[in-house]
DNA sequence: GTCTATAAATCGATAGAC
DNA sequence: GTCTATCGATTTATAGAC
């Protein structure tokens, strides 16, 4: 009995996610370059035949998790804007979720900062990889202008202040996945937000 | 007329420093993985082969990198509590010197980032790179807790804070040396110590 | 749908000429 | 002291069997 053509697909979409999770274990911890297809394969329970069956290339594989992780980004930010409350009640839910999301699934945030921490990608992928790097920083920025023009931030530069949030979340990505990393204290919001208040 | 011993020593001295400062720039920016020995030979204006007959590998000046940058670390721990003035005192002088050499080295920070980044490397440079990783944090941690007994220090978990602090610098350099990224407005020491507030 | 075997290209490292 | 030529190992990607 001959299976139906819906199992199929169904069999196709798993293995698809299986390689593309266990992608992203691999990349987030020893970097794109450094990553053998071998050593998705491993992680993924397949032959690297198979993988190269589900995707054209390394770098299709590791493009498909960027673009994922920017939709991630760009509904963050949209709910952001869209959360009830004030300026700062939206970015408290802004860090909060950032800072949740770190703890969750760190990898998912490595992947983003090897997108545009490193040179050899291709225009593509950097192009996709720089807008998006300009997305949370800018949603911060201007929730913090409106934060300080209603009084509730601090004055102060917004784009050094956001800088700053910023910089501290993706060095917690880099410090969570660190191999032999001692375990990392996470600042919780409230102490990230000690920079805004007024 | 041959060339004096002196003299030749002075051009190995110069050709070896020519190549370790060609080889973090190409670190810095690509990672180590995706540097290519003739990547380094192309910035030292050298040949690969001459570049094989300073070092034995490419491991080794990734290693003599880190641990340059560790020796610069550790003296400026050193000087951070060896500062005159208070608790507070000292932490301003140590986030500012830091955020200096942010700007004016980046690449000696991205290394270091990368050294603990990565779970590639051999044991030995790891345990460099992971005891490198908690000097800054703990002397920060240090810092904070003797500025909180003096009460100029708002109260809070150290280690968040120096965590926070941390991560900051280590996400800052992440950012500067992005290929493409948009200029970085750069957090003064003053926002950024804004966290510690009292 | 999954695997093994292999082709083709790349790169770290060495040898030897000048 | 520096370079070019080359070896050898690794790795991406493909072809074909089951």
């Amino acid at each position: 009995m001959p299976r139906t053509e819906a199992e199929n697909q169904r069999i196709r979409d798993e293995r698809r996610e299986q390689i593309l999770q266990a992608a992203i274990q691999v990349f987030a911890r020893q970097g794109y370059a450094a990553t053998k297809i071998a050593d998705i394969a491993d992680a993924a329970h397949s032959s690297h035949g198979l993988v190269y069956h589900y995707f054209e290339s390394k770098e299709v594989i590791f493009m498909t998790l960027i673009e994922q992780a920017e939709r991630d980004a760009q509904q963050t930010a949209a709910a952001a804007l869209a959360q009830p409350g004030d300026a700062l009640d939206r970015i408290t839910w802004l860090v909060t979720r950032m800072l949740q999301g770190l703890q969750r699934r760190p990898e998912l945030y490595m992947v983003m900062v090897q997108s545009f921490a490193s040179e050899t990608f291709t225009p593509e992928l950097r192009k996709l990889a720089t807008s998006q790097a300009e997305l949370i920083p800018a949603t911060l920025r201007r929730l913090i202008q409106d934060g300080q023009a209603s009084g509730r931030i601090a004055p102060g530069d917004p784009d050094e202040l956001a800088t700053a949030i910023f910089c501290c979340i993706q060095g917690l990505a880099v410090n969570v996945l660190s191999p032999d990393g001692l375990p990392v204290t996470f600042p919780s919001p409230a102490t990230l937000l000690r920079l805004l208040k007024a």
